[in-house]
DNA sequence: TTGTACGCGTTATCAA
DNA sequence: TTGATAACGCGTACAA
């Protein structure tokens, strides 16, 4: 049992490479190759003493070393929003498995949606020398614009890059899907329409926002008819503009909401007023949180297929150049009509 | 602008101490002493001038030349069973919140429940050397033993470490939870009795389980008559198992589950089946999911304070020599007493 | 107050 | 087939 003299040597520091070799006899270089798979160029019998070495000294390689050694590291770095989003958890548990597949980590942050937070921690990231930067709704801030401009691969899921920057997008088509919801409530003959969005300086929100309006212009109806409140994407949120929307003289009949957690605070301030969903009001929620099929299985709502980013963000990383490339995934989005409208 | 230089001196390369050195006619030594905010020794102008070279290439220190010096990098690991569990990931989006405020990056993996799983992530993990593993819902396997003996710290969640390893601990009482869960269930006169816990090997469902029973022994009921599955943690477990129980000549009149996915499998087919709660069946499930307050107001459950996880573990993780430290910290449970009960 | 030089662990290159 | 060695980026002990 080496492990005990190593552990000592090395004042309970980890053993290394140079452990490993002077274990066996052999030198670092032979060791290095043969934990790296390289078989081709060593000996079977001195391939297998190596191993033996490892093993009986429990070594692990260092990722630090390797990654200086070869200026990269095998982690990822993903930035979202608000972890207590079903939607956001999914892509990020998508992507964790796509990674791992690749033999990646995924270092995850939450940025609150507070753009000194996405700041401080794309300065931390970069400092992590990961080997892409993925975003799942960024806000466009001075210091996204200066890294963009690196050499590292950075993908936007869900939030187009701001103009300038040219980078990988992973998302669904926003704008026919504010155009699909538009399309669904007029065709019930839903009247009476308010629009509950995120935030306009981010793409996602302002392009369904556009879709929706345009297809119900389109019908002859003013879209300066339509009630359109900016809101931040979360049930508190969408709870107290429920509340204050229900108490107006003329309250909407429909309201298309910007993602589900508004449309679950909606509801329940049409519970709590006595107004029925979806006679005294229609609800369309957007992304099909997966949690809506046992508690939500109420809720019209556009599907956003999460689990299939993780693939998709992965595969755009282990391209080659991928980094400055405009390239799209255009994922598939499906309306889901349930009993809300 | 330097910055074009310093990109094309290095192939594309983020720039380096040596490149700010270079920039501000300074030696590494110094742009390091500056960086690291050892002003005492340093001139004030010297210091001016570092940070406008430094500012100017656009640099960001490597946490990887860092770690390796210091051999010990910044970062934390994090196993968990299941992050589509709102629970999971509360404690999730808690932890990394706690660590940013420590200058520490959470590294997020998946174990799915599958031991051979966490085993490949353990062995990834160690490979990142970082500053701390942290385990929910951890499974007893053998990379875990042996890498329990590392002086690398350890820190279970909600589930105890398997008993020869010695490491801190962060959950609520659960034996007590069960206890209290019994106790209510008892006290409203509700009989047919049974329990679906979560797998037992793991201490958490085993100490529910037998605090419940415990309770209900104390009541006078033979706890043989208690119904008792074993169950995979997940809303469609719960499913099945739920449609099974209620088909039987004579089902259960009041169900204790090991969480809340599994309360919502259970509470859907009851819905199926025509069966009224709590009328015809009592429900309580274990965590308090965030969204219950939103989509499950119905349900009557044990509230784990996942918030509070996070700043626990942080805080242990700060300690000095928490390795091998047998440290607990018991955080409160509340019983949530809704209409499902 | 500033500079020189070494070593952290690894792998790629070159030489044997 | 194997070994010696340099280099990756950084922080610090020591020297100036």
């Amino acid at each position: 049992m080496g492990l005990g003299e190593a552990t000592l040597r090395n004042h309970g520091r980890p053993p290394t490479v140079i452990d490993v070799a002077e274990a066996c006899g052999l030198s670092t270089a032979t060791v290095s190759r043969v934990l790296n798979g390289l078989v081709a160029s060593v000996a079977p019998e001195t391939a297998q003493r190596v191993i033996e070495a490892a093993r009986s000294l429990g070594y692990t390689p260092s990722a630090i070393g390797r990654s200086l050694r070869q200026s990269e590291t095998r982690i990822v770095v993903l930035l979202v929003p608000d972890l207590t989003n079903d939607f956001c958890a999914d892509v990020a548990m998508s992507l964790e498995k796509a990674l791992q597949l690749g033999g990646l980590s995924m270092v995850l942050c939450n940025t609150a949606e507070k753009p000194e937070q996405q700041d401080r921690l794309l300065a931390d990231a970069e400092s992590l020398r990961p080997r892409g930067i993925v975003l799942l709704g960024a806000m466009d801030t001075p210091r996204l614009r200066a890294m963009a401009q690196t050499a590292r691969p950075f993908i936007f899921i869900n939030r187009r890059p701001p103009p300038p920057i040219k980078a990988p997008y992973v998302g669904i088509d926003n704008k026919a899907a504010g155009r699909a919801v538009a399309a669904h409530l007029l065709e019930r003959g839903h009247t009476g329409i308010a629009i509950i969005h995120g935030p306009r300086k981010n793409s996602a929100s302002r392009s369904r926002l556009e879709g929706f309006l345009g297809r119900i212009a389109e019908h002859g109806i003013d879209p300066a008819s339509v009630i359109q409140i900016e809101s931040a994407l979360t049930t508190e949120a969408g709870y107290g503009h429920g509340r204050e929307l229900l108490s107006r003289g003329q309250p909407p009949r429909a309201i298309f909401c910007g993602n589900d957690m508004i449309a679950y605070g909606i509801y329940r301030a049409a519970q709590e007023r006595g107004v029925s969903v979806p006679g005294g009001l229609a609800i369309v929620g957007f992304d099909d949180n997966g949690i809506n099929a046992w508690l939500a299985p109420w809720l019209t709502t556009i599907r956003v297929p999460a689990v299939d980013f993780g693939p998709a963000v992965a595969s755009l990383l282990n391209e080659k150049n991928t980094a400055r490339r405009e390239s799209e995934v255009i994922l598939p989005f499906e309306l889901t009509v349930r009993s809300s409208t």
